[in-house]
DNA sequence: CGGCTACTTGACCGGTATCAATGTTAGTGG
DNA sequence: CCACTAACATTGATACCGGTCAAGTAGCCG
């Protein structure tokens, strides 16, 4: 049996039974690689399938009139992607690359099973989508309260964040295979001007880049000048109903 | 049995089965009055329970730094509120009262039973918050990536059709309990520059103003002005599990 | 009537976008 | 190894949106 992302990090919340660990394991039965710079799926287009994500870097955006765009979200191994599938029958997002990796793909009817046999993950993957409402409610308020310096660390912070979740407290530096434009569109500002904050937190010491490698020296320090709360340090699931047999 | 708010805001989506009522039911047994203004939670207090909103109308909310603050979410009758405790055990946001009104508290133990006996609620849940998730996206592109002019037009919009949602499509004005600091507080707006957008949506003929009454006379206009997508218009759910007996 | 709160309007300023030019790096083919 | 190209990063000059400050107005309630 192939070991499955979306198990491992649940693992991170709950001990799984057996029976929960076979469940996961039978969605990521069709991976399909990527290689970056590819469109997973457009924003428009039918989708009734979800991703899990198995290796590799994406993120889910969507485009405005004007041309702008708007990146929601960067997705690591073991996220559930494209979870509006969940509720609409069309793409509200698009979904892109930012290196080579591997997702699995999973009907709607997966999902049913899943949330009809097993309550507990229902409450589970309930929980974490709540876990991550909350961040994208701190996203909100970053882009629209505070200044490009303060988004632009914020932004920083919060992908080194969940890169620790699942590969080690200890690190202190992240490979940002994100062009400045990447950025720009991830936190509502202009290329041009996440280069000079970027600048600016280099000068600060807030910051040390090496090509396109970012260390933070001091996560405190920026979190501090970002205004940033790491929300998945203090997940409280206490109330989850019991695994089942 | 008193009927369920609730029960009515999901039956908009589905057909509920007689248990499926009465689970629901159980979850409103501890109906509250709050008055207009009042303080139903505040960021950082331990919080353990979600709420059902019976009647009234109450906002989300939560400061930063620089005694700031950001409106998350309105919630209107028959929505479920505080559903960052189903992840934490504090509170990430506070919860203030627009106008008088009802809702009932409910233990998170409550929504366990639910997802471990109610796999189709347990689904419906997850889809609809899904559908939040995808309704706060567009928000986020709104306050990152457009002016000022298309960010109150948006949130009008929206209060609308959600208003519409439980009272009826023909509705074409709302009453609007908010101050502009309120409103600037949910745009990312000053008060002051609330003002003058109100004033020069008033001037363009977009919206009519009657005291705290606003009339959006042609609301695929405002719709154009604001880059306003309606998701609820597409629900699709046609994936969830059957309802147990 | 006085005092409060919210709304309204104007003048000014600063942060960020926009436009434009140049530097840097990786890749490709000779 | 070099010439050439195409992205991307960097930096500067200027314009404008929205914030800040301030003053005045309109309701509302004791």
């Amino acid at each position: 049996m192939i070991d499955s992302c979306f198990a491992a990090k649940l693992g991170v919340f709950v001990r799984l039974s057996d029976a929960e660990k076979r469940a996961l394991a039978r969605l990521e039965e069709n991976p399909r690689p990527f290689g970056r710079g590819d469109r997973i799926r457009t924003q428009g287009d039918a989708a009734e399938e979800l991703y899990i994500v198995r290796s590799g870097w994406l993120y889910s955006h969507f485009g405005i009139e004007g041309g702008k765009r708007q990146i929601l979200r960067f997705a690591f191994p073991g996220d559930l992607l494209g979870t509006s599938s969940a509720a609409f029958g069309t793409a509200t997002d698009s979904i892109t690359a930012v290196t080579d990796g591997e997702i699995c793909p999973m009907e709607r009817g997966a999902l049913a099973e899943l949330f009809a046999e097993h309550g507990r993950l229902a409450a589970l993957l309930f929980a974490i989508s709540q876990a991550e409402r909350v961040s994208l409610n701190d996203r909100l308020a970053s882009v629209g309260r505070t200044t490009a310096h303060a988004r632009v660390a914020s932004l920083l912070l919060d992908l080194l964040v969940r890169y620790r979740l699942m590969n080690g407290k200890a690190v202190d530096s992240i490979e940002l295979p994100l062009t400045q434009e990447e950025i720009g569109d991830a936190t509502g500002l202009t290329s041009v001007h996440v280069n000079r904050m970027l600048r600016q937190l280099s000068d600060e010491g807030l910051i040390e880049r090496d090509g396109s490698r970012v260390r933070i020296p001091d996560s405190d320090r920026l979190a501090a000048a970002a205004g940033y709360t790491d929300r998945f340090a203090h997940i409280d699931l206490g109330w989850l109903p019991p695994a089942d047999a």
